[in-house]
DNA sequence: TTGTAAGCGTTATCAA
DNA sequence: TTGATAACGCTTACAA
């Protein structure tokens, strides 16, 4: 049984256990380490030393001697959409299996980009080796490429070619999935709902439902604007409700299509009979939704366990391994259906 | 414009800023922290050289030197649940603005006691002052005691007088404002789908159900279990429909209710003509259920904030300000209507 | 295999 | 108002 220490006193160092061990601190800095040679019985006898103090390592004082701080930073944007939470336990999840710990701090959606350095420099500040953004930050300006330069960055978002995000979901292969989905099954014009303008990905399934239209011989009907909200959705399904000839809709989140549903269903509207709707993100809820969607499904976890596995491998110089790969897949649900004739 | 130093180069100390300024280290380090008194003058010629430099404190070094790091842990459940982003997001930002960072440990659900043992280490060696535990722990073991004794924890969930816990939403409440609408409605009974055991708020809303149950001198029929996930709600709801004068029922999550909704739809029971549905939590999709449902709000974001304010007060031994009012409330929509007689 | 010595970049303390 | 000096608890480098 670990002695009572009361809150006052000192937590133990090195010293402490060396003492008590009789060696010296350098030992215990080894046998703490695992590395260097210490012989079986010298370990042991620091580990019991250990253990009887309650030694833990101090952190502030192992980097400030090493250099190193084994902190990942993370910035997200601070809203209750889905996919947050099973993006930062991707992360996590592979930073601790690395040893490495992370840290986060949270923008406003639209927030000015002094916010976003602000919450960068926090970061670095307080000792991030590396960062994951995951809300998009134009990192070609003066400001951001001074810190990438200086503290290496991955993205978790987006998907052109670029240095910083080589691994996230193919945004583009998203939009092809759904809106070939729909032109299979005979539709003769997809609709798009789109995702608010600030992200990249809006653009990107935007800009794919269009080629695929295009590639089909198919003038691209006018874009219905969202901002990912199921109220933006449900603005946007009303809409579409109006137009008499729309039997197709690609909606660029499963909340918005929610929304798009409840919307089409006042309208009198029957889904998959009058309108088919594919939609993307593939939360649990989409399953449930009335009827179930069918959703193009991006792997949110994978998508922070990758960007955190590569950040660290840019950290250490090396490969960590295989990263997850990351794709996304067309769930065919009950919410499409060949048109009616 | 900042001297251009590659990424090889050591970042700026105190020293150099020093030097280029013509004071002394320790000037800078009363610039920086704002304290003890400095001449005006002396101070714009520092901020001057720090902006030159392009220094920035070294938190290592500072918490090493100060014994403070301004660090919050936080312990979650690592899976996909729509309160842990907003959750996160409240503690982050009542931390930021008090100065202080944050940094999290995801641990499996129904992970083992060493598990959580395990990340509330990580977060202590790393630093953390202060931990929230956004995930059901008992406390009172020796192993707990130990750590909560040492560093100071608040807990951001369950509600029962807890001295760790003075202002998570009262779930008796919530339980309470659910099963009273239902039976204001005229309902002759409630039903009640509960949340995973794990949970503390699953026996608290369980309990209260029955208490007001039998406050109206009902009987409360059997407990149908559930998990929080929208599947199990959905095997849950099948059970409803079983039961022929089933006309209310009390979900334990909103997610839960449209697997609820869903079976009751193919079984071909109406909502809320036949069957009304209450559930909790009030996240944003809980409006667009088919039909809308009627549930009891939680503020997960004000509980995040008033469980970091809490801690920070804590840790400052002082009073940080008021603290948001944690106030569950119904929310009457759609799913909910007086039983066909 | 083990120990000694010298920093790491800051803050605290005391003196000027 | 400012400066010199000694910690803070660890790791790195080198010596024994």
């Amino acid at each position: 049984m670990p002695p009572r220490r009361s809150s006052q006193d000192k937590a133990p160092s090195q010293v402490d256990v060396a003492r008590l061990a009789g060696v010296s601190a350098q030992t215990v800095s080894r046998v703490m380490s695992n590395q260097g040679s210490v012989r079986p019985e010298t370990a042991r006898r620091v580990l019991a030393a250990v253990d009887e103090l309650g030694y833990r390592i101090h952190a502030a004082a192992a980097s400030l001697a090493s250099g190193r701080t084994r902190l990942l930073g993370v910035i997200i944007v601070s809203n209750d959409r889905y996919s947050i939470g099973a993006h930062g336990v991707g992360i996590e999840q592979a930073a601790a299996a690395h040893g490495y710990t992370v840290t986060t701090a949270a923008v406003a959606e639209h927030a000015s980009s002094d916010a976003f350095i602000e919450a960068f420099d926090r970061l670095e500040r307080q000792g991030a080796e590396g960062i994951i953004l995951g809300i998009p930050i134009d990192l070609d300006t003066p400001a951001m490429r001074v810190r990438t330069e200086r503290t290496p960055t991955v993205r978790s978002e987006r998907s052109e070619l670029d240095p910083h995000s080589p691994f996230a979901v193919d945004q583009a292969l998203i939009g092809r999935l759904a809106v070939e989905h729909l032109l299979e099954l005979g539709h003769r014009t997809v609709w798009h709902v789109t995702g608010d303008d600030y992200w990249m990905e809006t653009d990107e399934r935007r800009t794919a439902w269009q080629q695929v239209l295009t590639e089909h011989g198919i003038t691209p009907p006018p874009v219905i604007p969202g901002n990912w909200t199921p109220e933006s959705g449900y603005r946007a399904g009303r809409t579409i409700a109006a137009i008499p000839d729309a039997t197709a809709v690609f909606v660029s989140s499963d909340e918005m299509a929610f929304g798009v549903l409840r919307a089409l269903h006042e309208a009198g509207k029957r889904v998959p009979e009058d309108v088919s709707v594919v939609s993307v993100d593939g939360i649990p809820l989409s399953a449930y939704a009335s009827p179930a969607l069918t959703t193009v499904r991006q792997p949110f976890e994978d998508v922070g366990r990758a960007a955190a596995l590569r950040l660290i491998a840019m950290l250490e110089g090396s490969s960590v391994g295989e990263l997850p790969h990351i794709e996304p897949t067309l769930v065919v649900r009950a919410s499409t259906a060949p048109p009616a004739k």
